[in-house]
DNA sequence: TCCAAAATGCCCTTAGGAAA
DNA sequence: TTTCCTAAGGGCATTTTGGA
């Protein structure tokens, strides 16, 4: 009965209040994200705290942390009140791209952005003159820049730690090997798992972990790769191939799909002698860009030159 | 002791309801 | 429709609190 009486009286202002505390964590800066004095902010924690009837933040020595109650909804207030303040706001009407000022942000892997990047940037160039595009490389999945528009498309492997995404399949990868073109693997007339086996490999991992699921089929022969070289690019892997005698590991997007012609400036591709599954690439958005009408314009324009890739 | 951040007192503005 | 009253929100100034 008490909420009841206290649910009347609360103003959608107050719901945008605690999304700011709870997401800066301190009623400083939450004023400023509102464009609020500190003052203002400080009183609607006090009547946030009255409905609530937790204190929702509170000192831990000169800063403020938050308490269960507070982390345990903090995602549930920023969705609804995201939702809420899109459902008041006018509905989007036309999109004039002749006239769209908007930086659209991307993060994708190098090989990605290598492989879209121009093609990308000439379409926004004629369909949307005025806008700009920037990549951002993907060191980690945190879902939070998604979440709080600060990017707006993400492309890669759907994770699981961010269920609420909303996510399309763009195409299907999959893993080749490369050496240099003088390499003596290629003197073999079939690549077996012996021969490729037989010499040394340079692996790209973030993350510093050298063994994935050519490793695990290659364990069913009873064979493994002696690895040597851990690096954290496809491109380091790929300059280092093409002037060693290591044999790396790399998805066919990297070398851009190109399948007609094996010998690609220095290295040369060739399928691998065990089967891996492949890779499905995703482009994955939060749910309140899913009905912005410039945000639809430019992930359709993403899908539309996925498209024009290969499945292999 | 100084500084930064939060809390609070006081006052002004604004919105909404009641009455003329 | 206009006027008056009340409640609520917000800003300025000040105090309190706690770390460096």
């Amino acid at each position: 009965m008490q909420m009841i009486i206290y649910m009347r009286n609360v103003d959608m202002n107050l719901l945008k209040a605690l999304d700011a505390l709870l997401t800066e964590q301190s009623v400083t800066r939450a004023a400023h994200r509102l464009d609020l004095s500190v003052s203002a902010m400080s009183r609607n924690l006090t009547r946030l705290r009255a409905v609530t009837g937790d204190l929702l933040l509170v000192q831990a020595g000169r800063k403020m942390v938050l308490t269960s109650y507070a982390m345990e909804v903090r995602e549930h207030v920023h969705e609804i009140t995201h939702e809420a303040y899109s459902l008041l706001q006018p509905t989007q009407k036309k999109l004039n791209l002749d006239t769209l000022e908007r930086n659209f942000t991307l993060r994708a892997n190098e090989g990605f952005i290598n492989l879209i990047a121009s093609t990308l940037a000439k379409e926004l160039q004629e369909k949307a003159p005025k806008s700009c595009l920037s990549f951002i490389e993907k060191f980690d999945k945190n879902a939070q820049a998604l979440r709080d528009g600060t990017l707006d498309l993400e492309v890669g492997v759907i994770g699981t730690n961010a269920p609420e995404m909303k996510t399309k399949t763009l195409f299907r990868d999959r893993f080749v090997g490369i050496c240099c073109h003088k390499h003596p693997l290629l003197q073999n007339d079939e690549i077996t798992v012996q021969n490729y086996t037989a010499y040394k490999h340079i692996v790209v991992s973030r993350k510093n972990k050298s063994r994935g699921p050519v490793d695990i089929e290659l364990a069913n022969y009873g064979l493994e790769r002696q690895i040597n070289m851990v690096v954290p690019s496809f491109s380091t892997a790929i300059n280092i191939v093409r002037n060693s005698e290591l044999i790396g590991l790399i998805p066919l997007s990297t070398l851009g799909f190109i399948t007609t012609e094996s010998n690609i400036s220095g290295i040369t591709y060739f399928e691998l002698p065990v089967i891996t599954p492949f890779i499905n690439i995703s482009a994955i958005w939060h749910p309140h860009q899913q009905d912005n009408l410039e945000h639809r314009w430019f992930r359709e324009t993403i899908m539309k030159i996925c498209n024009s890739f290969p499945i292999h």
